[in-house]
DNA sequence: AGCTTCTCCTACCGCATTGGTAGGATTAAA
DNA sequence: TTTAATCCTACCAATGCGGTAGGAGAAGCT
């Protein structure tokens, strides 16, 4: 498995921000029910977005999270990055630098580490697949979706994502 | 981590069985010396290879492991398959196809699954990246690194590869 | 003030997988 | 018939993952 649940859980509840055009912060509570997920564990997973300032919060009641920056501007790359704190293709790449591309360790073995090389290859697809990626396309591919699937009356009150 | 050890241990055998270019077979005993690996956990990896008609086995005194093909048309996209089992970015990514391509389960929730759109794009890149680097390209990756670092004296009767 | 609704923080826990070991059975060369 | 190798299966410790529990602070509402 190349990401673990955090990632999947992280994208959708941005996504699910995205929706949400009006600057008024929506709660965890509200998400989790209308994704489904268990809220105590969407906590530690929304911390770990706004250490990295992808989204801002407001506590107390009627508090919540909103997206920190325009959706076009966000990419994959660094959502994914913050979620998973790495984008390691194996063990050895655990000495990051600054970017998220790390290096392999043993960099100076006897032996050549022909497998870094594949790695690095690797490393490199899965990043420009995410770096091509904004929040904003996956807003509105889950947009497009909703319109197609179930034909929603417009203009209700609905608490939550309501097609719009 | 994208990949586990069994793809690393077995990328490593298989690019060290390229570098023989002898017919003979390579004992297990021998790479797991020279690659510091150990050797009944490469016993289990190897026999995915085999599964896979990457490798071929003579069994007895003197036996070992050679290659089934030429390492020119070894991509890397079917030893990572055959070791790893499947390219999954997510785990809802299970159900797999015979291709290795691999469909979201959730395919008609009511919820659209924008990250499935997401995980398709990464998991495109993964294979598209494996598949463009072949066996031959990593051995050839591997010898010239074992040239520029230590010149070894050709044309040895080493039982191993003859940088030792 | 006090209650409620949120964010925030930390510790804990069951479970599956990973990486590795042990021990043997089979095959074939010397 | 000994020896060197592949093969096969069960076992095991450690790790990480997904999830839970139980709060403590912050802000709105009555």
């Amino acid at each position: 498995m190349i990401f673990t649940t955090k990632a999947e859980y992280g994208v959708r509840l941005l996504v699910e921000l995205g929706r949400q055009s009006t600057e008024s912060p929506v709660s965890l509570k509200a998400i989790a029910e209308s994704e489904g997920l268990p809220l105590a564990y969407l906590e530690r997973i929304v911390a770990l977005l706004k250490r990295a300032d992808l989204v801002e919060s407001t506590r107390g009641a009627h508090g919540g999270y909103r997206l920190a920056r325009d959706p076009e501007s966000v990419t994959m790359d660094e959502v994914v990055l913050a979620l998973e704190g790495s984008v390691a293709p194996m063990s050895c790449f655990v000495d990051e630098t600054d970017d998220g591309r790390v290096l392999c360790s043993h960099v100076d073995d006897g032996e050549a580490c022909a497998t870094k090389f594949l790695w690095l290859r690797v490393q490199g697809g899965v990043i420009e697949a995410l770096r091509r990626t904004t929040l904003a396309e996956l807003v509105a591919f889950s947009a497009k979706q909703d319109v197609a699937q179930k034909p929603v009356p417009l203009g209700s009150a609905l608490p939550l994502h309501s097609a719009a």
